[in-house]
DNA sequence: GCTCTTGAACTTCCATACAAGTGCATACTA
DNA sequence: TAGTATGCACTTGTATGGAAGTTCAAGAGC
């Protein structure tokens, strides 16, 4: 007797061309391994890739919808470049909701997802001490994930995931000093105290909080690297 | 001498047919003249505008995005079904933006736009006197709009139209009686003027209340057409 | 009657060719 | 020289054929 697994009801095993140039793009676009105001072509790209023009098209579309790049009809496409109101605005809406999921997590908060933000927290202070903020940064987005699954808010953070790009496309811009992390550290610490104690506006404000020193060193960016900026 | 119109400078005065055939379905599956779970095929779709399948394929992908078609790759394309849970998604994040965008506007709001919210107030009254229930839907829309764009957070207004979409699909199946939107603009009267008074809390108090009166009658739904919903 | 195979008819995905528009350099004209 | 055509090299947009995969039903074999 053979056991046959129900293979067609997984997604699907190999993601498909369009997927991939787009997922790849898109890392490049935020760690700015593609540079701001830098022209791109479907042919450059799709030759790059190997694959053909199409999966490139569908792309560009999918990252034009996310605000990443500029496609202008028989005339070319451009990645845009940073904007601090850009930047703002993401933070705007990105604060939104997250802080209307914190607040929801002070109401239900899945134990296991407790536990797994607290222990992202402690592997947070790991890569903090040894300075890896590549490591650090995917934590970070791992713990805001895990209090929005612990809240039952998933939908929500798809929504936060595409203004996140526009805050980590210029957070890439500064240069990490050795202890810019452990304050990062501590506000998951604190937020998620408050979602313990279930105190909803010290979560708020906690949230609020971080997510305004995210963005402690931009300011005059725009200015240093003013080529970068529209 | 002829004056020269710089054409080339506007956005383009006609939309690709990628374009059009997005906002077409879109429109379609909002308003429920395309039903939930039925099946769509790019062949098909193509023929009926009169365009080949690569446009409409773009539009499908488009549509997957916003979360309103189910793209099976070789297997198949399918209008999502209604889901209440969805629907509660949508007015969370919807919320949380919503009430972000009135409390901003307590501190800033510009007052071309104050004048133009009162004004699609009293044509909302008109229009709910007449019974013209497309005609208030979309005045309520303008009105939205209005809020985000004199408190200057238009781009988180492009975020919350992809939520709003999940809620209208289902607003779209109740039996609209003729005094049912003598409350939402009595609502939005008392968003105006909490915005004018400067008063955050009472705004965005006036503001939840709104955004879940506007669901108030889709209870039971769910049960009356359960094969529009998962 | 039941199980398995097989093939036809679909689907989406990708490659390729062509259409249409833009910008720029070059050459031509007054 | 200044201004104006004009053609070329590029771009994105669309059409179409075929590749790869799924579904389903008809039929062979037991």
């Amino acid at each position: 007797m053979t056991i046959v697994l129900p293979i067609q009801s997984l997604p699907r095993l190999q993601e498909s061309a369009a997927a991939r140039v787009e997922r790849e793009l898109r890392a490049g676009i935020i760690d700015l391994t593609i540079r701001p105001g830098e022209r791109l072509s479907e042919s450059e790209i799709a030759e790059r890739f190997q694959v053909s023009r199409q999966p490139v098209r569908e792309a560009f579309i999918a990252l034009m919808r996310q605000g990443l790049l500029d496609v202008q009809p028989q005339r070319g496409t451009v990645v845009v470049k940073l904007s601090v109101r850009r930047m703002l605005d993401a933070r705007f809406i990105r604060e939104a909701i997250e802080v209307a999921i914190v607040r929801r997590a002070c109401e239900r908060f899945d134990a296991h997802y407790r536990d797994r933000a607290a222990s992202l927290i402690a592997a947070q202070e790991t890569a903090a001490r040894a300075g890896d903020h590549a490591g650090f940064q995917r934590l970070d987005s791992l713990f805001h994930i895990a209090l929005a699954e612990g809240a039952d808010c998933m939908e929500a953070w798809t929504a936060v995931e595409m203004q996140k790009a526009h805050m980590d496309r210029v957070c890439a811009l500064t240069l990490h000093s050795p202890g810019s992390m452990d304050p990062l550290v501590a506000q998951h610490q604190a937020i998620l105290n408050a979602i313990e104690d279930g105190d909803a506006e010290r979560a708020v404000s906690a949230m609020s909080h971080h997510l305004s020193e995210i963005l402690r060193g931009v300011a005059g960016l725009d200015l240093t690297f003013a080529e970068l900026f529209e």
